[in-house]
Formats: C-alpha cells, structure tokens, sequence
DNA sequence: ATCGTTTATCGTCGATTAACGATTAATAAT
DNA sequence: ATTATTAATCGTTAATCGACGATAAACGAT
C-alpha cells in the first residue's frame, strides 16, 4: 500500500490499471450499432422494460430486437430479469461506470 | 430558458441535447477492436507517432495496421498528417470528448 | 389440457470485417 | 536516375454481423 490514502471507491484501485483493452472493445462493440443506442437510452429513461415494448418503439423485427438484447446482455451492459413469460430488461449502470473508467484511463 | 444558471461550459448548451444515435454508434464500432484501443492509447501515451512505430508495437502486419489508422482516422478519433513519406499520427480529443459528452447523453 | 402471449433460438442470406501479401505511391537520399 | 524507406491501397479469404421469418419454449389464463 502506498502511503495510506483512504479509498472513496470499492473495487479495483485508481492507481493506473493497466487498461483491459479486450474488454473495453467489447463494450465498444455492444454499443456499436444505432438500435443498441436506442435501447439503451430508452431504458434509461423508462428505467425498465420489456422486449415487446422496445419491438414497438424500434423499426425491427421482434427476433432482431432479441438478439440486440443479447448482444448488450452479453456485454454485461443490461440486465435481464425473466417474469413469467416476459422478461424486464434494465441498465446495468456498473458497466456503464466501467466503461466510463475505462475510457478515461485510454 | 429554464431558470437562469451560469452555464460552465462552452459549446452546444446542456439542455438535453437529442443525441445522435448514428454519431456514437460510428464512434464506438471505431473503438470496437482491441487493435485500435491499443492504438490510441500508444497515441496518448507518445503523444504522436508514425504507422511504422505502430507496426513494431501490434503482432499485425503493416497493412492491418494501416487500414486500423484509417478506419479511427475516418470516425474523426485520430489525425494524421502526411510528414514525407510517412504519416504522423495524433489523437483528436475533440472526438474523444464528444464521445463522453453522448456517453453522458445515454 | 388448451390457448394466447411473450420471448428466445434456429437457420438462412447478403453485407461487412479483419487479416494478409503484393503492389503502388510518395518522398528522401545517394 | 536509382535506390531505400514508408505508408496506402488492392485483392483475396475466412469469419462475423444484421436482418428476417419460422419455430420453440415458458408461462398465465381459461
């Protein structure tokens, strides 16, 4: 430990991580296409939803709008919660945050 | 003009600009492979440099490399200026702001 | 148990990406 | 004028992406 600074954030450390360029790629690349934007920021600003809603928001096929939503689950970047026989999609602001960290430390 | 507060920054206003969709997505599918991160990052650690130092950096031939420069060159994330036969490359931080700025815009 | 609703997955197809070697272009040096 | 150096472009190939319709899976309601 380096001087005894106290910490404000949890997690990892602040003094220069040497950047996960693999992973920051890979969020870069869930966010790589408009549709996966849309999403995003719709769900941000409803906070939640689910896959039917966004199919009526977004000029996509039901199947298309899925595999969007893989995409960005995948990447970490949403969380998907299933309810019966829907599942509620939210922002997982971590990842965002991450990203965010991520793209600083460039 | 919603109540008047001193704005700190420059440029377009705060007031929840629409964000282009299209814009980020460009910006980050440039950013979606660990090649170009890397790249740009050396770009900010070196402050400039030439494909060739590039070249020695990357485990990819020299024509990969070039065609990297020119896809992050074309999404506005780097300059290059022609020096000679070679080309000196730098980061454009204006598109990096950008890119946080419609981050923020999510 | 069947039906309706919702979502995920599968299979397909054309378009795009990533990588490379070979070639060309531009310039500096001899 | 020739040669060496550097970078960009071309052409090729395999792999991946994005979109869709069709189908399957999960569940609630009747």
């Amino acid at each position: 430990m380096p001087q005894s600074i106290q910490k404000c954030c949890p997690s990892p450390s602040l003094e220069k991580i040497p950047l996960n360029t693999d992973r920051l790629a890979e969020i870069c690349k869930a966010l790589a296409h408009p549709a996966r934007i849309q999403i995003l920021s719709h769900l941000k600003a409803i906070d939640q939803c689910i896959c039917g809603q966004l199919v009526e928001v977004l000029p996509l096929a039901q199947s298309t709008v899925s595999q969007h939503l893989k995409i960005l689950k995948i990447a970490g970047l949403i969380k998907g919660e299933v309810e019966g026989p829907r599942t509620c999609y939210c922002i997982n602001h971590d990842a965002l945050e991450e990203l965010n960290t991520m793209l600083a430390a460039i």
